[in-house]
DNA sequence: GTCTATACATCGATAGAC
DNA sequence: GTCTATCGATGTATAGAC
């Protein structure tokens, strides 16, 4: 049982703005005022504006590089594999769709980790790429364009935390099941 | 043979610049400076940087609303309807990549605009919700959840523009044909 | 049509009282 | 830990010379 602290507060409700306006739009009294307290307070909390983007998106990032890692290192058929990345992703999103907003959408804006951020990225998108491309290897997934299967997917994947939120989605398991029928069915040969 | 416009360059350059730090991010002098100019001197050509951001989404917003208008009055099947649809998203896309960025990402911080932009969007995601309905009931698609696959599609085509700037899609019929493929074969009950 | 100069608002962040 | 007050930088936009 973690106590939730008032920094922790402050990051979640920058998430919140962050999702509605961006980064750059929402200001450090815009926050404060949805905080209800003044700008300056927030200081005694936050280094800086850019410490709560960096906070929000880096750890976003190392829970989807780590769920990945279990996924590739499992012995199951690379379509299994996909489904437990929808998996992962469905669960991320629904835990926290406004911090996804801002991984999505203002990971430019991050000043010193900005490299380390895309490195990430770059590693996700790679892996998933083998798993698809292992898929074709195996018969387990249609031979179509390699690059237009794994950005089909992962695209309807990032966007999940904007219709996460509403509520015929709240079943995690449900909606993974059913995202996965409609994104496989496109790739699965058998 | 149009000529284009001072006009014309400075909102095509915004449009790269704002697909780049979004709307927000993007300052005049910034703008200014990628036009070989001083920010006052922007001024000569456009209103505001407000007008801008209006042109560049209201153009394209209403390029898919005449667009999807036309696939509806057609007398195609509804896959096929699906197939013409992808077609549009990809020959926009390949022609304003950098106006999408902003459509996709800033549309928010329209100001006088806004609301007319909402009703587009949401008649737009209407029309392609019916067409999907009208599927499933004729046996054309796959009977599951009409949303899940109908947000699918759209944000696998709303994304386009992210990697259309890539060598390997600079075909677009090609990519049109091998993008409907993927998307269709998961939604395709034949 | 582009420039310099500048008005005026608002930004992120700090100092210091309580 | 929150406040008031404020700093210096930077935002959009205008005025007026050339």
């Amino acid at each position: 049982m973690k106590t939730e602290t008032r920094k922790d507060e402050i990051i979640k409700t920058a998430a919140k703005l962050f999702k509605e306006k961006g980064y750059s739009a929402v200001t450090m009294r815009d926050l404060a005022s949805a905080m209800g307290m003044k700008a300056a307070s927030l200081y005694n909390h936050i280094k800086s504006k850019q410490q709560i983007l960096k906070e929000i998106i880096i750890t976003l990032a190392e829970e989807f590089t780590s769920g990945l890692r279990q996924i590739q290192q499992s012995e199951k058929s690379n379509i299994k594999k996909i489904e437990e990345v929808v998996k992962l992703h469905v669960k991320i999103a629904s835990q926290n769709p406004y911090g996804m907003a801002s991984l999505n959408n203002d990971w430019m804006h991050l000043e010193e980790k900005l490299d380390y951020y895309l490195e990430l990225r770059t590693n996700y998108e790679e892996e998933l790429r083998e798993i698809i491309a292992e898929g074709v290897k195996k018969d387990e997934i249609i031979d179509e364009n390699i690059e237009i299967m794994l950005f089909s997917i992962l695209t309807t994947l990032r966007s999940l935390y904007s219709w996460i939120p509403k509520k015929e989605y709240r079943n995690p398991e449900k909606l993974s099941q059913q995202l996965s029928t409609v994104l496989i069915q496109g790739i699965n040969k058998n």
